[in-house]
DNA sequence: CTTCTATTCAACCGAACAGTTGAATACAAG
DNA sequence: CTTGTATTCAACTGTTCGGTTGAATAGAAG
């Protein structure tokens, strides 16, 4: 599937595991062995969910000697936050205008408006 | 399944068209129908992804007559600004302080460090 | 009561996903 | 060259996901 690149990233940290690989590799870089350690699946498992996270550009790995330590991309989560805030933003406006038309208009019985759809 | 909060509103925004409903009900509440109508898909998976986004808490919805108009919950997408800000900068912070110590010692010849793990 | 509109429920299908086991690759080191 | 360590590839499996069709429910309106 080549889903687009926000897709990728949301449904990366859609897992609970993988979120927590991003949460201790923001600490420092890890190998696959290092970062396997704290849970209770094979090393084929942990090396499936770093593939996600690298195909989703969270993570890059560097090579030294038969490790492969891997690094975290900040930066990637800022196209979360971007999008995240643009909508969060617009229903905010929103709901500010809606206020000001309501104060603005105090009395208005509203009528059972039978043709409005 | 019974998955975490965050775990459902990310994997309800990993897909592009539940986040494409989303920007919209940014704009205003919508019906069904209405959310329906830009998709080529059936009025039944309109209603499955609007039970996801409902499901992670994205989305509530009245009762008017036979419509179901949709409501976007905007303060749920903070969980998410939250998770990812702490980890981004706990990163840069990280890499701001590995800059520190680097300019605080310009020369060092790196040894081969053999027996550095 | 019947019909039309809006929406959901239920059962099914194929693709993708998260995990497994077993074999393969890549180096380092004896 | 052989062994040990780190990691990945390949094949398989059960579950979840996004979609479908067809039937059901809820309310408005003739």
């Amino acid at each position: 599937m080549v889903a687009d690149r926000l897709s990728r990233v949301m449904s990366a940290l859609a897992d609970p595991t993988r979120r927590d690989m991003v949460a201790r590799l923001a600490v420092g870089d890890a190998t696959v062995n290092e970062l396997a350690a704290p849970y209770d699946v094979t090393l084929q498992a942990v090396s499936k969910h770093l593939k996600v996270l690298e195909d989703a550009g969270l993570v890059s790995r560097r090579r030294d000697a038969q490790r492969r330590p891997v690094h975290l991309e900040a930066e990637v989560l800022d196209l979360m936050t971007a999008w995240i805030d643009r909508y969060r933003r617009q229903a905010e406006e929103r709901y500010r205008r809606l206020d000001e038309v309501l104060r603005s208009m105090p009395d208005e019985p509203p009528p059972p408006t039978p043709t409005d759809r």
